[in-house]
DNA sequence: GTGTTATGATATACGATATATCATAACACA
DNA sequence: TGTGTTATGATATATCGTATATCATAACAC
């Protein structure tokens, strides 16, 4: 654990939060550093000192959202629990509408979340490794439940929420999480 | 039916053959316009004279897919074969892989091809309309179904197609297709 | 208090997009 | 084949966003 300049974490936290306030008003693609830096009220080459472009400043934000996904979704089981474990994500998501609204806005949201989705796909195939029969490739059906939650969530997200989040939870369920638990002991 | 001038078709045939050899060669974002122009061999201005940035070029190479696929999916039925849709599908993408990679390389994947999953998902909702009950409603299944094959596709495509476009449409009909079409009698 | 380090301000270079203008060449059609 | 029309190429130019170098100042850790 290493002791961190308070200037350093101050001028991040700065950026982040001008980061997501800025994509909330006109959209990712549309923000310019020059932007970041004027609402964040510090120097526009103090931006490169700490990121190399827009980008890694939202990988930055996007890390605090994937822990808290990590901590939310621990305790239960994905095999045991579909609905709730559906549920939780929505309500999550719910109760973080401006963080989650700026990571799925902006366009190439599959790149930006492809860090996210790999740690989740290990963790995914953690739980699945135990099934011996396959129909389905453990790598293939990882990689679609993450996907396909995430794309769902931005549906939801961008349909401007017309169901809640219990309704959310038992459609990923159905939809996803089951037909993938069932590929693994049919 | 208008009379377009050959030259016009001309250029544009000619700048979308640049932009899917330049995309292939370095990836659709790191390909500028005035590569494009130079690869085309078409003067620099003409570019806008025919599209207003790189994205619209894109559309339009994209519009060329939208169609194959219409015609090779219009025979068959999605309910009554989801099996040889997916093989279908997966062949069709492996007999077309330049443009494929092109069409899936660019990072706002999800953004291009919303045009083409819009009409997709209306067909989808012609074929399932007849079907009373529903678990889940039908904007929801047809979005869920169009944005999960297109990003299976990009999964085999991206890990260099570990699988025969056999196993990829069992894979599609279990995973994705045959749980949509349950959701709706059951 | 002292050495260290992050910051702000300024200047500057670069690349890519985008538009205006005009002479030329290719076109459609009679 | 001749004629009016239109797309093109070349050049110049404006704008914008990114990125780096430099140096004095202020905030920091100890």
């Amino acid at each position: 654990m290493e002791k961190i300049d308070r200037r350093i974490k101050r001028t991040q936290r700065l950026l982040q939060e001008a980061l997501v306030a800025l994509t909330l008003e006109k959209g990712f693609d549309e923000v310019t550093i020059r932007e970041i830096t004027e609402r964040a009220d510090v120097g526009y080459t103090t931006f490169f000192r700490h990121y190399p472009d827009k980008e890694a400043l939202l990988v930055d934000v996007l890390d605090t959202m994937r822990q808290d996904f990590h901590n939310l979704l621990m305790p239960h089981s994905i095999i045991t629990e579909p609905e709730t474990m559906g549920e939780l994500l929505f309500e999550y998501v719910e109760q973080n509408l401006d963080l989650c609204r700026v990571l799925l806005d902006s366009t190439d949201t599959i790149t930006l979340l492809r860090p996210v989705q790999e740690i989740g796909q290990q963790e995914i195939g953690m739980m699945f490794s135990a099934a011996q029969e396959r129909e389905i490739p453990l790598e293939v059906a990882a990689s679609h439940l993450m996907t396909s939650l995430v794309m769902l969530i931005r549906w939801w997200l961008e349909n401007d929420m017309p169901y809640s989040p219990r309704k959310m939870g038992e459609i990923a369920a159905k939809m996803i999480i089951r037909p993938v638990i069932e590929s693994f002991h049919a």
